[in-house]
Parts: C-alpha cells; structure tokens; sequence
DNA sequence: CGTGTAAGGAATTCTGACACG
DNA sequence: CGTGTAAGGAATTCTGACACG
C-alpha cells in the first residue's frame, strides 16, 4: 500500500531534459502547461521544474493530442480521473479506519 | 528482489537543484567529481547531470567529510562496498540458477 | 587538501509577440 | 487551436586560475 513517490512527485528536472524524455518541444511543453495540464515549480530564477510524474503526464498528452484530441478534453479527462482517485482515497481511508478497528493484517482477521 | 530503480538512477538534475538538495556548493560537487567520489553524464551543451542515487551518495560524502574523512579514505571505501555489492549480485544469480534448475516458487520446491 | 571567488564565455531558459491556419 | 520562430534579456553552468592554509 505504501508507495515510493519521494523520487516521482519531486520537481527537480529542467524543462531541456523533458524535452529530451518526451520527445516535446519547448514550447508544446510551456503551452500544456498554460492550458492547465502540467504544473511545474519554479526555481527562484524562474526556471520550470518538472517531477518524472509530470513527463508521464506528458507523455499521455502527446498520445492524446496526436489522435486529434483538444487540450480543453484532455483537461476535462484529467479531471475525472482526479475525482475518482479522490473517492478510492476515501474508499481506502474508510477501509483503513475499519481495519484499525476491527483488525485485519497479513490476510488473517483479528479483534483488537 | 526486483526494485525500482528506473527514476533512481535516471541522470536529470542540474547542478543548482542538486546543490539545493544537498546543500552542497557547486565548487564541493564538482571537486568530488574530479576526486572520482560522484559519475554524473553530461548534456550535449556539457551541463552535469544526476540522479536521485547521486545526491544520496553526496549525502553520505558530506557526512563523511564532516567527519574529517579525506577524499581519498571515502573513494577506498565505496570501492570495499561496490566489491561486495558484486560478490552479493554473483551469490544471487547463483541463487537464480540453482532455483532455475531445481526449482523454488513462491517457497515450494519442484523439479522441473 | 578542500573550498571560496572573480573572470569570461557558452549554453539554457524566460516572456511576449508575430505568423500560419 | 496548437506550434514554430526570431528577439532580447536574465539566470545557469562551465573551465582554469589564484588564494588560503
């Protein structure tokens, strides 16, 4: 359950590289995230900072924009799948909360 | 057995992030390159790169040095631990071999 | 030995705009 | 709508060297 995101969610990779990862230009890359797909950090200079997350992201975009779609239904897209992830996370946290109290761990059922 | 190391070892960062996540200044990153303690690739236009191992490892150095260990004493170190690292990597593939042949799945035992 | 710094240049990134369609 | 490009500037990074110790 518990997931190694320390190094993916980080934003640490400048948007040169990304072009190199995904194959995007600069400017499609500035563009996404001036259509609300992507949201890089910034450093104090300026300079956008993307996590590997993001260049997956990317890459799902770039499949997406090649068979036709629009940024406006990729958006839409993204957020659906955000709210369904939003209600598994309360699913899981309920679940949580009913095996602290009620026990489950390795598969075998016990009461606290 | 089989780990995540696709975004571990991945050479992305900059100098100025990796100085940011270390606290390290570019002049010490670059001086325990040359001291052949950190390997980061190089980008067409010769800017260094690292990954997520790199700053783990310059981590460890600042540690080090913090200690009063010299340069020299840290390469002789991580050359130890890379030479058992290797003897464990043969012992496994060993494993992997016999396991192969003779036969270990999900801790069963079977002849193939 | 390990690190700071000023020096000068090269590569990187940024923004706003014009262009095409 | 999505992307290329030239423009000018600002931030980043690089190397080799001098300094201190």
């Amino acid at each position: 359950m518990a997931e190694e995101t320390s190094y993916k969610d980080k934003k640490v990779i400048n948007i040169g590289t990304v072009c190199e990862l995904t194959g995007l230009s600069e400017r499609q890359i500035r563009y996404y995230e001036e259509r609300k797909l992507i949201f890089p950090d910034r450093s104090k200079g300026k300079t956008r900072k993307y996590s590997f997350n993001d260049i997956e992201s990317l890459m799902k975009i770039a499949n997406m924009m090649e068979e036709g779609t629009q940024t406006y239904e990729i958006r839409q897209k993204m957020k659906k799948e955000k709210e369904i992830a939003s209600k598994q996370a309360v699913r899981g946290e309920i679940q949580g909360q009913l095996n602290a109290r009620f026990g489950v761990q390795d598969g075998r059922r016990f009461r606290s």
